[in-house]
RNA sequence: GUCCCUAUCGUCUAGAGGCCUAGGACAUAUCCCUUUCACGGAUAAGACACGGGUUCGACUCCCGUUGGGGACGCCA
């Protein structure tokens, strides 16, 4: 019997997608999943200053990169609007909002104010303690209003709050909710520039596009109350509200630029999986009830509920994201996981083979110690001979008295070697050998072949290094390390 | 300052009046596995902000205090 679920994403195109925003994305599209409903995607560019083309593009990549898609909203590629209650770009929508402005003004529920930032800075100042600008004394008729600003004048609409009534907003997260309705003055509608303002779009908006419920972030509460007023004054129904507990930094403070990578592109760049960071932020705010942490989208979606949002904000961890990244790193099948490193270890010039059997082996070595796709160029590059080199760490394995001994031995016995590589046996069998003729054993023994061999003292585990590298290199890297001794 | 929201381990959370000696996860510590580092396994330490009610019984319900957050824009 309820309205069909419509719920949107709404975001201003001004920079990157913040994870918060990420999240609150996620939240609307899994409820209209869950819910066989409709998600849509609407973009509130009316500030001109701060909206671009640009931006708008990159929110648009950042939410595909998170697999968000939407069923009614703005084209990916084109940008053009697609569906019935378009266009979904609130730029685009101006002369819709005129009408309900002017609906407004001749209803007397919103006036033109005439007077300039300077005046209002002035009665700001006044010493008088306003908790909200006061209406002008003397309000122009509509017909002279209406003349003085064709004639050029410039002058904002406000909506007129009467003041005396308390509203009730049934909050889906917090419940009951109430708000005075002298806690706001006059509010703008439409700036002088002729440009209509948030509330007011996004009340006519969300009442046109027949959006059934609204989740956002907390900050958007207060909202609320201008919001109604609007949609009372129209006569629309008013969506379903919830408001979303904030994400906060770890001092508590809500989530910004100074707290690190805010963003999904950051998170994107620095080598983090979509689902990680969905199934991350799907935390923050709500839990699916077990012990269950680990979740895929599809997962996400059934187990969604409005009952486990949580009330409080929650802090961003980006230790536990981390750990949960690598956990739905490690969980992707090989080609899947070697199609997302290649493209990184590219960027980042090592060449590597990229055969079956190479695939397959180095993964297998360094799966277990990828955190994120980046740490996957610290972990190739010692198989590029061409990036090779001692680390600081090596040093000092190199200065025991019993290394060189371990080098020219590991050396000798390679050059009898024939073949292309080593295999594992190949290799136990050596490392015994340089055990007696070099008269070393434990760390004594090991660290130096690890040296000889990677350029580091710690790393994955040799066996299963070896195969991947050739006799050749193996050679020309124990004389690198000899001739540092 | 005014209004609103909120409060369980350091962090994310489970807990819908007796199941709680408060559970899980990340982080921390120790041990096992491993002739390295990880991964994996085990163990330990670690929380109901405080004060009043309500109740036979409160982490759970109500009120207050305190702490934290948000809003008070011709930003969204």
């Amino acid at each position: 019997m309820s309205k069909p679920v419509r719920v949107r994403f709404a975001p201003s195109p001004t920079g990157y997608l913040h994870v918060g925003g990420a999240r609150t994305a996620l939240y609307n599209y899994l409820f209209a999943k869950q819910k066989g409903g409709q998600f849509i995607l609407r973009i509130e560019d009316t500030d001109l200053e701060r909206s671009t083309e640009e931006s708008l593009r990159m929110q648009i990549a950042d939410l595909q990169w998170l697999g968000l898609n939407w069923d009614e909203g703005v084209d990916p590629r084109t940008l053009e609007s697609v569906g019935e209650y378009g266009p979904y770009r609130q730029s685009q929508r101006l002369e819709i909002y005129n009408k309900y402005v002017n609906q407004l003004l001749e209803k007397d529920l919103a006036y033109y104010d005439f007077r300039t930032d300077e005046e209002l800075e002035q009665i700001k100042n006044s010493g008088e303690k306003f908790t909200r600008i006061p209406r002008p004394e003397n309000l122009p008729s509509l017909v002279e209003a209406r003349k003085r600003f064709s004639l050029g004048e410039p002058a904002a609409v406000r909506f007129k709050v009467e003041g005396n009534k308390d509203h009730m907003i049934h909050d889906l997260v917090r419940g009951e909710v109430t708000f005075p309705e002298d806690m706001v003055g006059d509010f703008i509608l439409m700036r002088s520039n002729g440009m209509p303002v948030y509330n007011f779009c996004c009340a006519v908006d969300d009442a046109l596009m027949q959006i059934s419920h609204v989740f956002r972030a907390e900050e958007h509460l207060s909202n609320t109350l201008r919001q109604k007023m609007i949609l009372e004054a129209l006569g629309f129904e008013a969506p379903q509200f919830g408001h979303l507990s904030l994400i906060l930094g770890e001092d508590k403070q809500k989530l910004s630029k100074r707290h690190g990578a805010t963003s999904c592109h950051q998170y994107n760049e620095l080598g983090y999986l979509p689902q990680a960071l969905l199934n991350f932020v799907a935390l923050l705010g709500w839990s699916p009830g077990g012990d269950q942490e680990i979740l895929t989208p599809q997962e996400l979606i059934e187990k969604f509920s409005i009952e486990r949002l949580q009330k409080a904000g929650a802090v961003f961890d980006q230790e536990k994201f981390k750990w949960m990244n690598a956990t739905h790193l490690r969980a992707l099948p090989y080609d899947k996981l070697w199609s997302l490193i290649e493209p990184r270890l590219n960027a980042a010039q090592i060449k590597v083979p990229n055969d079956n059997d190479f695939i397959h082996n180095s993964l297998t070595a360094f799966k277990p110690k990828m955190e994120t796709l980046n740490d996957a160029i610290d972990l190739y590059s010692p198989l590029d001979d061409q990036s090779f080199f001692i680390s600081d760490e090596a040093k000092e394995v190199l200065s025991w008295p019993t290394s060189r001994k371990v080098f020219e031995v590991w050396k000798s016995l390679l050059e009898k070697r024939d073949g292309k590589t080593l295999t594992e046996e190949d290799f136990d069998q050596a490392v015994n050998e340089v055990k007696d003729q070099a008269a070393v054993k434990g760390k004594q023994l090991f660290m130096p072949i690890r040296v000889a061999i990677i350029g580091k003292p710690h790393g994955p585990e040799l066996k299963i290094l070896i195969p991947l590298l050739s006799l050749k290199s193996l050679l020309a890297r124990v004389e690198k390390v000899l001739s540092h001794t």
